[in-house]
DNA sequence: GCCAACGTTGGC
DNA sequence: GCCAACGTTGGC
């Protein structure tokens, strides 16, 4: 059973939604992710077309920000393999990357962020990985359920 | 800035 | 394989 909604945390002094927004095509590639179980739900879960919650960590408030979209499958994450990058690892080699990426492009921008309090109180979500105690995951499943009363909460527009 | 929770590392 | 030390995450 393959999750068909996600959701990605970025903090937003290091890449925010806007950013996002105003990336050519609206696009980025989602790199520097340097946790296994991250990886993997790129890796194995993530497929084009599927949409992605976006999450402003160590913000004011933490929040659910827009929703974006996969249009690019995993592929090698290039930041490995540059030793003047934060985010270099000299144990990915190019024959076989550990670290991969995929692209998100913005799709709708909520008209009313869903602070994570706010989330917190939704009768729906309790079982929301990132509502969980000491959740770290920067990548992590969503249920259709739960996308959708975010998604409500958010009252979108598109970008 | 604090610190709890968690993941990773490395000695043994 | 165990586990203590360490580094990071992220809410507050």
């Amino acid at each position: 059973m393959t999750s068909k909604f996600w959701l990605v945390k970025s903090e937003p002094a290091e890449f925010s939604f806007d950013d996002l927004v105003t990336s050519p095509g609206r696009t980025t590639c989602w790199d520097g992710v340097r946790n296994y179980q991250a990886r993997n739900f790129m890796r194995d879960g993530m497929r084009k077309g599927e949409l992605v919650l976006f999450y402003h960590s160590n913000a004011d408030p933490a929040a659910v920000v827009g929703v974006a979209r996969i249009v690019r499958e995993a592929y090698p994450d290039p930041t490995a393999f540059d030793a003047s990058d934060p985010h270099f690892d000299p144990r990915s080699r190019a024959e076989a990357p550990t670290w991969v990426m995929v692209d998100l492009q913005a799709v709708e921008r909520f008209t009313h962020a869903v602070a994570l309090d706010a989330l917190r109180k939704v009768k729906g979500l309790e079982k929301m990985a990132l509502l969980q105690r000491g959740s770290r995951l920067s990548v992590q499943p969503v249920t259709s359920g739960e996308f959708a009363l975010v998604r409500g909460l958010g009252q979108p527009e598109p970008v």
